[in-house]
DNA sequence: ATGGCCTGGATTGTTGAACAACGTGTTTCT
DNA sequence: AGAAACACGTTGTTCAACAATCCAGGCCAT
């Protein structure tokens, strides 16, 4: 073990994730392989080897000869992660049983979700609302599916950052978590999932007009 | 195509992937970086690179200080690409309009799978099957789930080089692309998406049988 | 000025060698 | 036989160097 680096866990490429889903790292921000090696403590192969994982799941944009970049989602990326999840979510919802095991997972996001926006905390109903989806598709106890969703979970983040302002982008959807859950348990998967659809339409509307606000059309 | 060093055009991640879906490597085949970062003649921090993304990808395995080997699909894994298969291409059929541009694409990977059937070319036939589906998903004109589909292919056909014999895989289902394309235009994606997912199906059973036969259950 | 061309500096792409860290198979000892 | 110690090969990582490429700024001609 190298004494210096102990002080975070997880691969490279995973505290790399994690600081750019914090915003450490704004979307469209060039990442310069000398300059993060050095704040790392890593060598430039090393750092380009995560780079190279990240550039595949989305998080990195890389164009050869021009470094790495942390992606900025445009109006088309947001469309078509919108039409992902709905097709997603909602397909994975109508055919999914409330019994589900992992109806638990769902709740407890929905909770999570409550009790960040009752202390104020919207980064933390953003991050609750993420966990709230992904749970929709673990319903479907597929570890494809499930990963595909995280990737997906993890550029949709991006373009909340370009945005910033937590709170009017989750906010308002707290409650229609807990809604869409309600009706599930209630009325089953199939009623949930167009629940879920309008939903999703709903904050595609707030994310795409949030763009078009700050001339992103 | 002359086996050897041919100067091939493409990333090495691309030259590696390519090689490893005409067979050059064997699903569970352990890749020493050595060996292979001398075959391509490159070094081994250009190797390991490529060996990121293809992991990313799903292609290779990677478990830390033991290397990377080609994956091999297990019965789980089958499933769960079936189960996403299903999900996916249905999804997407059934939604679909028979005027989309891009089913001029279906119906040509459903004609290159009759010629190469015809020739006797059944890995022809495996290829212009993958195309067909592929070219059903990319009628939802979603760049992510053409990505996430892409994948999917190539590790369904991981699956087959376990198996071989893709005679027994393919031969049997160039009439049933036929015949869901027919359907489509005819009477719509709601009808073809309900042929697609038993024509999945029974492929599932095609491949699970096989995987039983080896002794892989 | 405007446009194109050139050049210098900075960054990425790639290499080779070296060593540390780890896994594995073998040997040795009890 | 079983466990512990060892030796070996492989992967993980670093470093320094160089080649390939991009970019900004200056220069020149129009």
């Amino acid at each position: 073990m190298v004494p210096g680096t102990a002080r975070e866990d997880g691969t490279l490429a995973e505290q790399l994730s994690a600081r750019i889903a914090a915003g450490e790292f704004r979307p469209g921000r060039r990442l310069s392989e000398a300059e993060l090696a050095e704040r790392f403590s890593v060598s430039r192969n090393t750092l380009r080897e995560a780079f190279r994982v990240l550039a595949e799941q989305g998080l990195l944009e890389h164009v050869p000869h021009r470094g790495v970049s942390v992606t900025a989602p445009r109006v088309a990326d947001v469309l078509d992660i919108y039409r992902v999840r709905r097709h997603l979510e909602a397909g994975v919802l109508a055919r999914a049983d409330p019994r589900h095991p992992a109806t638990v997972q769902v709740r407890a996001a929905v909770e999570a979700a409550e009790a960040a926006a009752a202390a104020g905390d919207w980064v933390g109903v953003g991050t609750a609302n993420t966990a709230f989806h992904a749970a929709l598709v673990s319903l479907a106890d597929s570890p494809r599916l499930t990963r595909t969703y995280r990737q997906l979970g993890a550029e949709l983040r991006l373009a909340f950052l370009v945005i910033g302002d937590p709170q009017t982008l989750h906010g308002a959807f707290v409650g229609r978590n807990r809604s869409v859950l309600e009706t599930f348990v209630t009325a089953g998967g199939p009623a949930a999932a167009r629940e879920l659809e309008d939903y999703l339409t709903e904050s595609e509307r707030t994310v795409l007009g949030a763009y078009a606000r700050l001339g992103l059309g």
